[in-house]
DNA sequence: CATCTATTTCAAATTATTATGAAATGCATA
DNA sequence: TATGCATTTCATAATAATTTGAAATAGATG
């Protein structure tokens, strides 16, 4: 990266890289069409948008989070009922719900002893997608 | 789970716990007009699937193949490209696209001594949905 | 107030995922 | 065949996610 046959800049590094590299003509064709590196670079969503994609997308990374998703989308339940239909421990339960809540795919209210899960909108559409 | 007013059957326990449990009256209301336990359990889609979809969003659950799928579904590329896009080593960038590869989110092709990237129909449904 | 039930929190142990750099593979070309 | 380049593989280290069971919280009820 230190001799380039183009001016130096704010993408010289990019230019340079799409100059020394023999990529075949079918990609570098489009490549330089749509801006080479830095065009292809500035087509990414930013990086807080990333990170929320994939921050949502880790939250139905595990079965039973889906499953509980899946669940909810029939009617809101407590914990019990949950727990209950998944034979797993409250603990572990609770630790799933936290993080399907967490990510806006759920709410919960209290109602007396019980709380109340249900689905977001927004956690619809991911069981609906599902 | 011993004692029940019900007779046993299949679901014995299950309606046993709807029966024993005092759960708020609007949601024992529907469960009870779903089927219960039972009908909700009925209502989630087999463990494979659910496996299925759990696979899939873990594929997406890292930032990296989050911004790998979206430089994709600009245009084919080579690992060099991606490589100086993402500013990332070989090996993990390899190991990125391993993952997204086997979930089905993208495919290679050999060409000559590069390795093109394209991303897949499926793939490209994600990619837009993010 | 004492107790019961439902749920959550916590710390520790277990397991899974990701990062790293060196070595290997495979194609192209002199 | 020797060399160079692009990419992958591998073993290992580092980090993150999940599970577990015990203890804590909080509302309801006698």
């Amino acid at each position: 990266m230190t001799d380039t046959l183009l001016p130096a800049g704010e993408n010289a590094g990019d230019d340079e890289f799409e100059v020394r590299c023999g990529i075949p003509d079918v990609i570098r064709d489009d490549l330089v069409q749509i801006g080479g590196i830095a065009g292809l670079r500035a087509r990414l969503p930013p990086a807080e948008r990333i990170g929320e994609i994939s921050a949502t997308h880790h939250a139905l990374s595990d079965p039973v989070r889906v499953a509980i998703l899946h669940l909810l989308s029939v009617q809101p339940l407590c914990v019990c009922v949950i727990r209950e239909c998944m034979g797993i421990s409250g603990s572990k339960l609770s630790y799933h719900l936290n993080i399907l809540r967490e990510n806006g795919l759920i709410v919960s209210e209290q109602q007396g002893n019980w709380m109340i899960y249900r689905i977001t909108e927004r956690g619809g559409m991911f069981a609906e997608a599902g």
